[in-house]
DNA sequence: ACGAATATTGTGGAAATCCGTGATGCGAAG
DNA sequence: CTTCGCATCACGGATTTCCACAATATTCGT
């Protein structure tokens, strides 16, 4: 699925001209008129950003947001709301929410807002991606891979290293070098390098 | 100097008030009736954080924050108005304030904000400190060390780094050997290790 | 029970690193 | 001018890593 914007406000009118506006300047949108539904269609691996309703019947904005948020959502988030108070924004806000306008807004504001919502969806997805590259790596190592891995880490001499796991150093060497093929890397400081980004 | 809550007001009886609320909570204060008083007081190395009024004669709480963060200052920010409204807390928060609060408030609330941004001061000061502390063991190294050094965290041989640099493996190692010296290391991974949390 | 993956060890040699000792040239500071 | 820090290099041995070839044991799933 290509990023989209999700409004979603029980204001049939609001979803109308909030989409359309979205649109017409290029950013695709899907519209929910409960925090329910979104929820119902939700998936961690949606790409986009949230324009959320705080007043809605049935589930609030704020209580949707907290939901995602515990499940695991990174979806940037900007709060609509025709009646916000400061405590609400500042607590929302604090809470890592994207945004927190304020209805009726001007138009061009508020797709800025959308576009960096949406660039910054994508940073953090490119950023999951590779953590997740290195993670799905060092997972396809033995348990002894493993151990190994952390001693070289920690710059321990394969003689030593031999030592602490119990067994021979050509074994250790026979890890090491197992695991170097499998984490792509040609030295032991190329792996540090490796994990040190992601991690 | 010890962390101290720095009350920026121009309204006298809010900082006694406030000054007297944090001191008998434990908290160290220091007021400034105006923001230039502060600017004029203030310095990077002054640990703590700032309660901060938004509406002042001369130079109002956002300016001087802007001000504060274009020279370099990481102190907290905690915001205080009597008449903000939601576009003013936004945009503050969004530029990095620490909090954003209405007057009057609850007393204990805002103590413990203030001890919250108080802690987080301290723990970016231990951060900055290791990464300074790296920076200086870095910046003892000459010329050739860091060329050197380079090269060692990109997991070249020392054959090829003799090669790259038009000297003999012998000087290579030198080098090697007196910027582990230096940084403390005993092998390569280490100094990766050293250099990847701290950067 | 059979086969695949994993863990284990050995031999032996090539390559690289580590390190002590000693030495030369050079520029900057005293 | 002399001293000091820096960069440069050599010899040679100890240590370590790297690697190809070869083999046995253990575990685990079908």
């Amino acid at each position: 699925m290509n990023p989209h914007a999700y409004l979603v406000d029980d204001d049939d009118a609001i979803r109308d001209s909030l989409g359309w506006l979205l649109e017409s300047r290029g950013v695709p949108c899907l519209s929910y008129p409960s925090a329910e539904d979104f929820l119902a269609a939700w998936d961690p691996s949606l790409p986009g950003c949230i324009l959320l309703d705080i007043r809605m019947d049935g589930m609030s904005g704020p209580e949707l947001f907290d939901l995602l948020c515990e499940r695991g959502s990174t979806l940037p988030v900007i709060f609509l709301t025709g009646h916000g108070d400061v405590p609400m924004a500042v607590s929302a806000l604090k809470q890592g929410a994207f945004d927190f306008v304020e209805k009726p807004c001007n138009d061009n504001e508020l797709v800025n807002r959308v576009i960096e919502a949406l660039q910054l969806d994508e940073h953090q997805r490119l950023a999951a991606a590779d953590s997740d590259s290195v993670n799905s790596l060092t997972s396809r190592l033995t348990t002894r891979e493993k151990q190994v891995m952390e001693r070289v880490l920690a710059g321990t001499l394969n003689k030593v290293i031999a030592d602490e796991l119990q067994i021979s150093m050509r074994t250790v060497e026979v890890h090491r070098a197992n695991l170097f093929e499998k984490m792509g890397v040609r030295t032991a400081v190329e792996l540090a390098q490796l994990l040190a980004g992601k991690r």
